[in-house]
Order: C-alpha cells, then structure tokens, then sequence
DNA sequence: AGAAAAATGTACATAAGTGTCAAAAATAAC
DNA sequence: GTTATTTTTGACACTTATGTACATTTTTCT
C-alpha cells in the first residue's frame, strides 16, 4: 500500500500526529484522541507515535498550547482595531466569529468540554475568559460608556458568542448575518449605520437580498 | 465493614447508582461514568451493577432522561408567567437562571459536552435549544415586540445563559445580582423599576447593600 | 557505497474496562 | 423457621488501551 509522503520524505511528523489529534478532539471530544485509533486514521504503526512525543500527555499539551495560541489573541486585537463608533468596533470583533481564521469555534468548545475533566485546564480557560472579556469591556470603555455598563455588555457580548458555540449550529451564512443588525442594537444600544453594515457583509463575502 | 441501607433493606438500587452516575457526569463528564469506578464509589461490586441497568447504555439513557424532564421544562413555565411588565417577565426567566431546582446549569453544561461525541444526544440537545428560544421569543412578542427584534433578544437572553454555564464560573451571589439591571436593561430595553427588583431580590434571599 | 540518522514495526508486559454465569448471602413472605 | 425472592459477589473470557525494548527499514549525508 501506497503513503502519502510529507516534505521531510517521512510518512509520520508531530505535526502529523497532531493534527490527526485536533480532528478527532473536535469531533470527538478528548477522551477520543487515543494512540491507537490516531494510528489507524494515519495508517502508521502506533508505536511510531513515540518517536515524536513522549506519551499521550505530550500530545494533549501540544493541543492546549494550539489553542492558547490561536483563540485569545485575535479577539483582543479586533476590540483593539480602529473604529469610527461603536457599531463599528462592534463589528470588527463579529469578524472574529465569522472567520475561523480568527477564532475557531469548534476548537474552543472542545476545550471547553475537556476543562470538565481537567482543572488545570479550567484555570486556563477561566483566564482566557478574563482576557477576551476584559478586552471587550476597554472597547465599550473607549466609547464612552460607564463601567458597569461596559462590564455587563462586555459579558453578553462574549457570553452570547460561547453559547452560540455551545449550540453547536451549523447555520447558513444568510440566517446569521440578517441577526446582525439587531444583535449591534442590543450590545452597543446604537442602531448601525447602513454603511458600517455594508462594509462588514462586503467583508465577508456576504451580498444581502 | 458497615453498609448504608437504603429503604428497601438493600445496598444498591437503580437510583442509587444512577445517582453516582449523575455526580460523576458533572464532575469529570461522560467518558468518566463507567461502572468499575461507580461500583468503587458505592462500595458495591462492579458486578451487581447488571441487577438494576442492562447495561452501560442504559445507565447513560436513564441520565439523559433525567436532564430532559428537568431542564427545559421549567424555562418554558417561567417564560409563560403572569407579569405585568417585560422586566418582570424577564426576571421571572432570570428565576431559573439563580435556583437550581428550576435549571441545573452543572447538568446542562455536562450534556452539552457530552452532545459533542453523541450525535442522537446533539439532535435532542438542539431540540431542546429550539424550545427554549421559542418559548422566550413568545415572551417578547407577548410584550409587543416585533418579530425579528423578539427572535434576536430571545437568543441573547439565552445564550448569554448558555455562555455563562459554559464557562463554569462559581461566583458569589452578590456578584451576579449586581449585574441583574444592566442585564434587564440590555436584553429588554426597558429599565427595570425598584420594587420589581426588590421583588426579584427577595425571593432569591438576596439583600442588597 | 557506506555510515549515520530518522522512522517504523514486532513482541512483550501491564492496566482498566466490559459483560456473563453460577454460586452465595441477605431479605421478605408464608 | 423454612422457603422463595432479591441482591451480591467472584471467577471467567474478552477488548481496548498504554508504554518499553529491540530489531529493521528507509532516507540523508559524506
């Protein structure tokens, strides 16, 4: 039987064997990610695995660390990002739940899922939480808003955001770009501009009608 | 050694080891409900475990049911309660969200992760999503709110709560009363008024200050 | 081509879980 | 108090997983 060869010229790789890894946790969830199910997905030996990582604790870390690096950061520098008003800040941070690029939705409810079992891990997401909500609570600030207010708004914006990623929907692009408007009315209490609301549709790929 | 009777003048009992099984779910998730240990716990044999339940499915149904006849039906009650204003209606809601006789968040959040390596629990979970949202957008419309601005806020509110559950915070109860107004006001837009507050306050044995 | 490095595979030892069966023990019924 | 019923247990057979040791193959370097 024939294998696919990597750049390296090897069948396996820890990226390899880690990637297999993030498929099956986001499937599956974590108690899924097991050597030798991985192993047959990868049509490797199991035994092989030990070659690039020192145990199955080894590869449960590299997928934390995957994580930590994508999912916070995007979201802080979108509430950071340069804007007119306050819809329009509002906006920015929405491109992060509508490009996996910024924020991969699936991968966080996997983690999410995993904290259950792990404390450690729950301390990390429970700092990730502060982080993203802290940011979101500057943005609100930076507009003017009381800092309660901020505070509470900061929190349904994001709280909504986990929840929707809970729900585990697979919505059309359509459905949930006509919620748009409304859901910036309520976060921001500013009704947005046509314009802002142009340029986010245009943004992504979103042609309304 | 001495063993805790229960009323029948038996160790074990269905409800006793679905009981276990409950506690173990929220603590550690699915993947942790496993008969070996259970029986650890109960200090009963592994083996005696196959006099109450088939088998391990038939444990893991019976928890399913337990959520299902929990969970979703006392939001649906509180949404339909009499009020006289939107900020009361939704603070009816809110009743759920404080008293784990009405909503086990615990639970919830346990099923939910479980959803993720389930897809007939998935199906149930988003039907129940589906019910939940209804219901709440009822609420809103009930109170003259049109269609669309009702559907949007009905997902905030819950979701919100969903989010919430999500991130497995224990915080103090003055802590999360302070937040009720500002949550009334957003996902309302009406501002609560103080004796609907104080209403809401009592009931819960909060007092502010 | 030969040596070194990188990757794979086979065999072994171990652990934790599932479910069945028949015997034993505890409780309830008469 | 005997008998019948319900519950409990230990022994067996099986499955899936982990990790180590060592031999083998494949690629790269010189």
């Amino acid at each position: 039987m024939d294998q696919a060869l990597n750049d390296t010229g090897w069948r396996g790789s820890q990226e390899g064997w880690l990637e297999a890894a993030y498929h099956s946790l986001l499937e599956s969830g974590v108690d899924s990610v097991k050597i030798l199910p991985l192993a047959k997905k990868l049509n490797l030996s199991r035994t092989s695995f030990y070659w690039f990582f020192k145990d199955r604790e080894e590869l449960l870390a590299a997928l934390v660390a995957r994580w930590r690096d994508k999912n916070t950061g995007n979201i802080v520098k979108q509430s950071e990002a340069y804007a007119e008003s306050l819809a329009e800040a509002m906006l920015n941070v929405f491109d992060c739940w509508l490009n996996t690029d910024l924020f991969d939705a699936k991968f966080e409810f996997a983690v999410r899922s995993w904290a259950l079992q792990s404390n450690e891990l729950l301390a990390e997401v429970q700092e990730a939480d502060q982080i993203r909500m802290e940011a979101l609570k500057r943005m609100f600030m930076r507009f003017g808003l009381p800092e309660t207010t901020s505070d509470v708004r900061a929190r349904t914006t994001y709280l909504v955001q986990i929840g929707y990623i809970s729900m585990q929907s697979r919505e059309e692009l359509a459905v949930r770009m006509k919620r748009i408007p409304e859901y910036i009315a309520i976060y921001t209490g500013v009704v947005p501009q046509q314009r802002e609301l142009d340029r986010f549709f245009s943004r992504h790929g979103y042609r309304p009608g």
